[in-house]
DNA sequence: GCCGTTTTCGGCCCGACTGTTTTCAGTCG
């Protein structure tokens, strides 16, 4: 079972307790421990497997331990079981209408009897809520706009979409002479791979001022509710932004509340406590003194720490590595040197060899590699071993007559279903570079999966494995790898991972990126360009390898060629 | 449910906004 699977269970705990109405602390514990299993680089099934024991874990006690154990062994939680016995599937939709907490939905089931979002649509309709004590005709006119909403609109949104969004109504809000600070907070700042809501954040003296111009803003489509600091806006995308107005002297601190996480807000509040200090959205305080909150890093050094990057707020590593001094010096978009993945012509791509290469060096880079599909990929036009070696012929005569610009002659290979290669090793070994990667049979068993990507790692002319699980974000699963063995192997093979940095697949992800940099393993961040814009998604892929806590040492191509041929095999 | 060199019991982060309530509970982030 996928960590992330067996997460949601202890998350469905947790929901179905919050409707029971059990003591809220031990609902936190079994949430702790939903976001611990789905953290933990190496999968809890196979750590139960081999002996270990899941209390090793911080926050994960005897009780939790047993119960991780019987799911990792069984594939069942019988606690779980026994709620959902309890109270049906439907009840649960109830919570993703905007408005509704366990309490309401508790109502709903035990007093009305409702069981699914169209009975408490009946219900609304019928005017059977609004006679329920505490309940009115605002709240029961809120619900049934609301539970459109919670059917049309629960999809996150990409950090693509979420920093376009954000970042035009930041620069609108800029413009006001009014306003003199104005910032992206949230998941949005730390770069999640999708973001839920937007946070922006302003300075003003009056903040009906920038409330109204957001307000009008042509991305708005509608204020959901305003107060004195707060104001709440959905796009026209669906998407919600909460923009708060804050003093100045708050502003650092708003920023810091803002950005998030929470988990590791409450970290950092628990310092503050521990220190006997406050620490809120408008400071830091000793009693009532505020002691710091113009800038966020005189927050964070009231609470004696160093100011950490927003990606590495997780409350994974950050606090531990401020403790001993030791913040990584994250990598920056700037430190990219090459890009190894990009598609012409030849294949699915929207560019000539010559196009491709001369954007490439317009930004900046100095070398890239021309990757093409293999015939496998016959949608996308993929090359069989004539076409492709046609194609490095023009390559060759292409790099010989464009200065500024290293181009190498690769090949983006399948790894096919029966786990052999989709070009033959004689085809394979004349490459200057080769990616191996998974297309087809994502869904196959986790053996087969591991078979193919193994064997791939093995063949001595692979480099590198690309987009690892095959994901797209929000559309399809990823392939179920067992990471701890894929890592291992290519750390003993000098294969390289790729972070393939589309918005869409992010992938390798933060977690996994990192347990690839504990191998040693060099990561590699590319851009899968189809076109000459499709070197813009590169910081995506930078702010991924930054969530991972990975230098500019740690990914290969940061180096000049000369360098990072050192790190492929030999 | 977890945790502990002040504690094995009694804590566990904090504030804004809304609605219905006349003093506060629920929800959200």
């Amino acid at each position: 079972m996928k960590n992330d699977l067996m997460a949601s269970q202890f998350e469905l705990l947790a929901d179905l307790l919050e409707i029971q109405g059990a003591n809220p602390f031990r609902i936190r514990a079994y949430r702790n421990a939903a976001r611990t299993i789905s953290s933990a680089a190496e999968s809890l099934t196979d750590l139960v497997a081999s002996g270990g024991d899941p209390g090793q874990f911080d926050g994960i006690g005897k009780d939790l331990a047993r119960q991780i154990t019987e799911i990792a062994q069984t594939g069942h939680l019988s606690s779980l079981e026994e709620l959902r016995k309890q109270i049906p599937p439907g009840v649960l939709d109830m919570l993703r209408i905007p408005g509704v907490g366990p309490k309401k939905v508790s109502v709903f089931f035990n007093e009305l009897g409702l069981k699914s979002l169209a009975d408490l649509k009946a219900a609304c309709e019928s005017g059977r809520l609004s006679k329920l004590k505490g309940f009115g005709k605002k709240t029961e006119d809120s619900i049934l706009q609301n539970i459109a909403a919670a059917t049309e609109h629960s999809q996150r949104i990409s950090i693509a979409d979420a920093r376009a969004a954000a970042e035009a109504i930041v620069e609108d809000l800029r413009s006001l002479p009014e306003v003199t600070q104005c910032e992206v907070a949230g998941s949005c700042r730390r770069r999640r791979e999708t973001c839920g809501d937007l946070d922006v954040l302003a300075v003003c003296s009056d903040s009906a001022v920038p409330m109204n111009r957001l307000a009008v803003h042509p991305l708005v489509e509608a204020v959901l509710l305003r107060g004195e600091t707060k104001q709440r806006v959905r796009l026209k995308t669906g998407v919600e932004l909460d923009l708060r107005v804050v003093p100045e002297e708050s502003f650092g601190a708003a920023m810091q509340y803002f950005t998030g996480s929470k988990e590791h807000n409450v970290a950092v509040r628990h310092r503050a406590k521990e220190l006997g200090l406050k620490i809120n959205e408008y400071g830091v305080f000793r009693e009532e003194t505020s002691i710091a909150g113009r800038t966020e890093e005189e927050v964070y050094a009231a609470i004696g720490l160093p100011w950490i990057p927003p990606e590495l707020r997780e409350n994974r590593k950050e606090f531990e590595w401020a403790d001993a001094g030791a913040i990584p010096q994250l990598l920056t978009l700037t430190d990219i040197q090459g890009d190894l993945h990009m598609h012409t012509t030849a294949s699915d791509g929207a560019a000539s060899i010559e196009e491709m290469a001369l954007a490439a060096r317009d930004r900046g880079l100095k070398y890239i590699a021309i990757t093409d599909h293999s015939k496998r990929v016959s949608m996308a036009n993929g090359l069989d071993a004539d076409r492709l070696r046609k194609h490095w012929q023009e390559i060759r005569r292409i790099r010989e007559s464009i200065d500024g610009i290293e181009i190498l002659c690769g090949i983006e290979c399948d790894i096919l279903e029966d786990a052999t290669m989709d070009l033959p090793d004689d085809v394979l070994s004349e490459a200057d570079w080769v990616i191996a990667v998974l297309h087809y049979g994502l869904r196959q068993p986790r053996e087969q999966i591991m078979l193919r990507l193994m064997n791939a790692i093995r063949n001595p002319h692979v480099d590198i494995i690309g987009h690892c699980t095959g994901r797209m974000i929000g559309r399809r699963e990823g392939a179920d790898i067992q990471f701890t063995e894929l890592l291992k192997a290519a750390a003993d093979h000098q294969v390289m991972m790729e972070i393939n940095a589309h918005p869409s697949r992010l992938d390798l992800n933060d977690i996994h990126a990192a347990a690839a940099r504990d191998y040693g393993i060099p990561i590699v961040i590319s851009t899968d360009s189809h076109s000459v814009n499709g070197f813009d998604v590169l910081e995506y892929g930078v702010d991924q390898a930054r969530r991972a806590g990975l230098t500019k040492q740690d990914v290969a191509n940061t180096r000049s060629l000369k360098d990072f041929k050192k790190l492929m095999k030999s």
